[in-house]
DNA sequence: TTAGGGAAGATTGGATACATGGAACGGGAT
DNA sequence: ATCCCGTTCCATGTATCCAATCTTCCCTAA
């Protein structure tokens, strides 16, 4: 509609998304205004832009915070991620081809070198969302990637304790292997489904893995306060 | 955010869905403010919160118009509503009693009396939202109840169509019968599944209801000129 | 000490006025 | 006659100013 509030709407967004905003701190129009260069104007239409997108509340006469979520909240944005996601990767694989398939091996690969929790937290964001670059005109993805945006700073936390409490080197119970390992190799059977082209297959290894980190981090509502 | 854009957006929302605007009309700010006695600032506002549920499109520096779908579009609404609306419905039972139960029986009744489109339109829609009631405050009915509003005036012509061609009293291939009948007992299946508190059954006639409704509707891109 | 109420300050909501960008129309050239 | 280009007009985008509302802090009283 205009393009003022389209630059602050993204450079709010990008500030929401890497942490620099935190959930539940409050945003005031002024300093918006103030940082941006621009009025009032254009920022409230920003906020009203990333209130649609479901990373920012507004209050009538009250003003703007960064969306929180309650690990029910969480739960359920998983809870739907399990039947969209599914249905969006089926859309998209048909326009996935080799090349787009070595893409994900190579994000694949980058996750398990363990270089940090922000590398990882980049490059799992860009396989899935890779995953579905078939389909990007598509409804659904509009809908799974304004989830992967407002359970982002949740993934972040959830993702450094992991990696904290040495889940990555083992230390499960029955004799599995270490959380992480599981992860990978989703990872990778994802990326053979799509290589073979093998749609019901792949939804199939991407409802466990949704479902699967749903289960983890049900485990940790302290991470929701 | 604040209150008139508001009271212009319920009622600009409530013009589109009754068919007062059509989809493709342009809107224009002035005349909104025009008509609500305000200025076009809170008229911004309230195009922004339609567009956010997809009934409003928005071009920069160009303006404003009711939201239109392709035949393509409007069946993919329909795939992402076979996948979510079983999952909506499952969250909603725990919390419909047998009260809850007769009344979605007294809708599906509405309907069989055959009281032409608009009665049909409105009791179809308060039946299927009526049911996803238990869990309004979910994520999944947020994105349900948009779509619903999205697709209203497409439906509406749809049901036209099948009430001018005849499908209401037969005319089928193969002995089958009448359209409108097998839509009647998917809803008194439906009923007899909520009030038995069966979500597994529940989930599966929903799935089959709602994709017959798109396989028919696919068979009329005329709808969508 | 704590709970409640009120007043001052700060912040948001809206209106008017101005700037900017597009689109439609008309004129000219090929 | 048709296509291209420029001008004009109109709708949208933004800034400034004013009004309404909430928040906060302090004071009073139980």
């Amino acid at each position: 509609m205009d393009v003022a509030s389209q630059r602050i709407a993204d450079r709010l967004r990008t500030e929401i998304l890497d942490g620099s905003y935190l959930p539940g701190e409050r945003i005031r129009q002024e300093d918006l205004a103030a940082r941006s260069g621009a009025s009032r104007i254009p920022v409230r239409e920003a906020l009203r832009m990333l209130h649609s997108e479901g990373l920012v509340t507004l209050v009538a006469n009250s003003g703007a915070w960064v969306s929180r979520l309650t690990l029910a909240e969480c739960s359920e944005t998983y809870l739907v991620r399990e039947r969209l996601e599914p249905l969006l990767l089926r859309l998209s694989m048909p326009r996935l081809d080799a090349a787009a398939a070595g893409r994900l091996a190579g994000l694949a690969g980058e996750m398990e070198t363990g270089a940090g929790v922000d590398a990882f937290l980049r490059a799992d964001r860009e396989f899935h969302l890779a995953s579905y670059e078939g389909a990007t005109d598509s409804q659904a993805w509009q809908i799974i990637r304004r989830m992967w945006n407002t359970t982002q700073h949740y993934r972040r936390e959830f993702t450094k304790l992991a990696a904290r409490s040495g889940m990555r080197d083992g230390g499960r119970d029955g004799g599995g292997v270490s959380g992480l390992a599981v992860t990978h190799m989703e990872h990778r059977l994802l990326v053979d489904c799509i290589a073979r082209g093998d749609a019901d297959d792949a939804e199939r290894v991407l409802v466990t893995h949704i479902r699967r980190t749903r289960l983890e981090l049900e485990k940790h509502p302290e991470i929701f306060r």
